[in-house]
DNA sequence: AGCACGATGCTCT
DNA sequence: GAGCATCGTGCTT
């Protein structure tokens, strides 16, 4: 059963392997309701975060007061701060008590195309950062509902990205991280051989 | 087009 | 006190 396009993504979706939610995250449509407005955007990259046993992920250092939403309901957003000015947005995954999260990486924007343009700068939405800074995403959503409207922040069904226009690569940034956590094929990306029929 | 660097503050040891 | 799941600028090819 596929849901209908814009139908918000049900806790069963992220419920599930991490990388499979990572993979099947791209084509959705990330939407933020803000003063009204609806801004949207389509998921182009995902990069997967799992398990305590991923020196990548921050959840190698077990349960903290930053990780306990990866610990949680699957469904859910994990928000968080890093280098003194961005914040992450991350899809928690996985059954409740084991930490997984998928980081968004870049959305190419569909609804509220000025406020984001403004939100931006006129700049581009492609990276974790600044897709949070476009949608007007910080601290108050974390560990909110990404299966209801609620909280304003939710994913709804676009259309599927085919395999021959995914690119698969190592997760970036992990500088420090050792191998063979730092080199896993964990991101995930939609190239530009999208055919031409493929529309929001 | 690609690399180096500084900004800036929270989280965990 | 160290280390960031980054970004934008400014400089070099």
């Amino acid at each position: 059963m596929i849901p209908p396009v814009g139908s918000i993504l049900s806790p069963e979706f992220y419920n599930r392997p991490t990388l499979r939610v990572a993979r099947e995250l791209l084509g959705m449509r990330l939407v933020r309701a803000l003063d009204g407005i609806r801004l949207a955007g389509i998921i182009t990259e995902t990069e997967a975060y799992v398990g305590e046993q991923d020196l990548g992920c921050h959840a190698k250092a077990g349960r903290t007061g930053r990780t306990a939403v990866m610990y949680g309901t699957a469904g859910h957003a994990y928000v968080y701060f890093t280098y003194g000015m961005h914040w992450m947005l991350n899809a928690v995954t996985e059954a409740e008590g084991f930490p997984g999260a998928v980081l968004l990486r870049a959305i190419q924007p569909l609804d509220g195309l000025e406020v984001i343009s403004a939100n931006r700068q006129g700049r581009d939405t492609n990276g974790p950062a600044k897709l949070t800074q476009a949608l007007g995403i910080q601290k108050d959503s974390n560990n909110c509902n990404l299966c209801s409207s609620s909280a304003g922040l939710w994913i709804e069904m676009g259309y599927p990205i085919p395999d021959e226009s995914v690119t698969i690569g190592p997760r970036v940034g992990l500088y420090t991280v050792p191998e063979p956590w730092k080199s896993k094929p964990w991101r995930f990306r939609v190239n530009s051989s999208l055919p031409k029929s493929w529309s929001g």
